[in-house]
RNA sequence: GGAGAGGUGGCAGAGCGGUUGAAUGCGCCGGAUUCGAAAUCCGGUUGGGCCUCCGGGUCCACGGGGGUUCGAAUCCCCCCCUCUCCGCCA
């Protein structure tokens, strides 16, 4: 959520950023309801003051007259009555008009509510501007010693690459029909080796994270009240990717969802509280199932295990102050941890810039990393595919767009502090997202007779094994 | 799934229709005392909205929402959550 005084302040920052973003919403009528329910809000107010400052008086002369009225009779017990009418009178009055004032804001609500929780936050000044992924703006890439981007993976290995899927196939690791006989389409099921490694690489980059870079490890819930998808930012505009579990129809009093991220749950974490500054920066890590229901992709990448409905993945969150270089600095910090897990996996990859046409609406600023997947791209004429490079990680930086909706805050200045509370920065980026890591790696150290050697940081999880084949 | 109890400030815990945003204790902060500290004493200590001539004004919130009432932390209804016992169970 924006903050709804810095939109009043300067609205031609948000209509430019929702521009930029290629989101429509309707700024003009935001600011309209805004004001129309500030004016009502102020009256009512006024009106509530004075009801205030009645009761106080009438509260006392009440008893009095109450209490005449039990030792009176004939006349003087009619006119009492009418005293007391007439005092009650006054804030019955006022009563009506609050009333009508409450139902007025309140007919405003729903649909204020509605567009300020679409409001995007801005773009930064730095990001390009762009309408789609077409226009992102790569910054670097990075390949093992022995690898060229530049030549194709025959040119490279001196043999054609398998695709995962055959790899897949080869081997075992996967059982992509009985999947689908139990799930549905975009099911899979992981076997043997393809299972092991599955685990071995959520394992690794957990206790990458844990043991070098001094992140929490949490579990989180990953189903959910929908308060913690909306506080999170994926909701409403998100809404259609989550898994809704039915619950409020067979008496369960309300619906829960599946969360697409372990995000929601890091997040949701410290939602309403205020945390002791001295405890910033808060660095938490998880490895959650992720569910999508991929609405609106429907063909795109149906074969193999690059879009799926249900994933692991190790995920990272800071939460910091509201401070726009230790957010940047955060932003370096996370993209570096993903780029020696890449590295230390042999993995060529590029850092790609998203513009502002890609960053959703809680992001100011985005980068993806995608790892080079010899077995995506076109194929040649001989049917070998070219390889491509296919997005596995994605480092977002919100300031406090997703802290205000959370309402989480801190107080600068520490535990004796003075200072205002303030709603922390966040961050968030993918360590490693599986099985679609598991094509590079795949694909990536496939050998020419189809074997594949596990990367090195690997084989302690896979009880030593060097090659799968 | 059945039966019951309860949700009040950082915590504990009063209040159960009328200046109660809330007693009291603990904690915390500031000050006094002290060579310093403990103890003691004094003072302070929730969050948010709106308006502001920046002095302040005003409203909201006692789990959440609605209702009764001139007036609700206190009465009524719905929802959420926690705890205890029984049943079931990984």
């Amino acid at each position: 959520m924006i903050d709804l005084k810095a939109l009043r302040e300067n609205p031609d920052r948000f209509i430019d950023g929702a521009r930029k973003k290629g989101v429509a919403v309707d700024i003009a009528r935001l600011l309209a309801l805004d004001a129309e329910r500030r004016e009502l809000g102020a009256r009512q107010e006024a009106l509530r003051a004075e009801q205030n400052r009645l009761s106080k008086e009438i509260g006392p002369k009440l008893g009095q007259l109450t209490g005449k009225l039990k030792s009176a009779s004939g006349d003087d017990k009619a006119a009492i009555e009418a005293e007391v009418a007439e005092i009650k009178a006054a804030p019955a009055r006022l009563k009506e008009d609050i009333q009508a004032l409450e139902q007025r804001i309140a007919s405003l609500e729903p649909e204020f509510n509605e567009i300020l929780l679409r409001v995007p936050l801005p773009p930064d000044a730095d990001v390009p501007v762009g309408t789609s992924s077409d226009d992102n703006v790569e910054i670097r890439r990075w390949a093992p010693n022995g690898w060229d981007f530049g030549k194709s993976f025959e040119a490279n290995r001196g043999f054609k690459p398998r695709t995962h899927i055959e790899l897949c196939e080869m081997h075992g690791l996967v059982d992509f029909p009985r999947g689908v006989k139990i799930a549905g389409s975009r099911s899979y099921i992981l076997t043997g080796d393809g299972m092991r490694l599955h685990q071995a690489v959520l394992r690794f980059a957990l206790d990458f994270m844990t043991n070098e870079n001094g992140f929490r490890p949490l579990s989180v819930p990953v189903l959910v009240r929908e308060e913690a998808m909306t506080g999170t930012g994926f909701f409403p505009a998100g809404r259609d990717q989550a898994y809704q579990i039915n619950e409020a129809d067979r008496g369960g009093g309300y619906d829960m969802f599946l969360t697409g991220t372990g995000e929601v749950g890091l997040m949701g974490l410290h939602q309403d509280e205020i945390l002791d500054e001295a405890t910033l920066p808060l660095r938490y890590v998880t490895v959650s199932t992720c569910f999508r229901r991929e609405a609106g992709a429907a063909g795109k990448d149906t074969a193999g295990l690059y879009r799926i409905h249900q994933f692991d993945k190790v995920e990272q969150v800071v939460i910091d102050v509201a401070d726009e270089s230790k957010s940047r600095a955060h932003h370096r910090d996370m993209i570096g941890f993903v780029e020696t897990l890449l590295q230390r996996l042999e993995l060529p990859y590029r850092l790609l810039q998203c513009c502002t046409g890609d960053l959703g609406v809680k992001n100011a600023d985005m980068v993806d990393i995608e790892c080079w997947m010899p077995g995506r791209g076109e194929p040649d004429a001989n049917g070998v595919p070219s390889g491509a490079f296919g997005e596995t990680h994605s480092a977002s930086r919100l300031y406090d767009y997703q802290c205000r909706r959370l309402n989480m805050r801190y107080r600068p200045g520490g535990e004796t502090g003075k200072g205002p509370t303030t709603f922390c920065y966040s961050l968030n980026n993918t360590v490693a997202a599986s099985p679609r890591i598991l094509i590079p790696i795949l694909e990536m150290h496939q050998n020419a007779d189809g074997s594949v050697t596990i990367p090195e940081p690997l084989r302690p999880y896979m009880n030593g094994q060097a090659r799968i084949g």
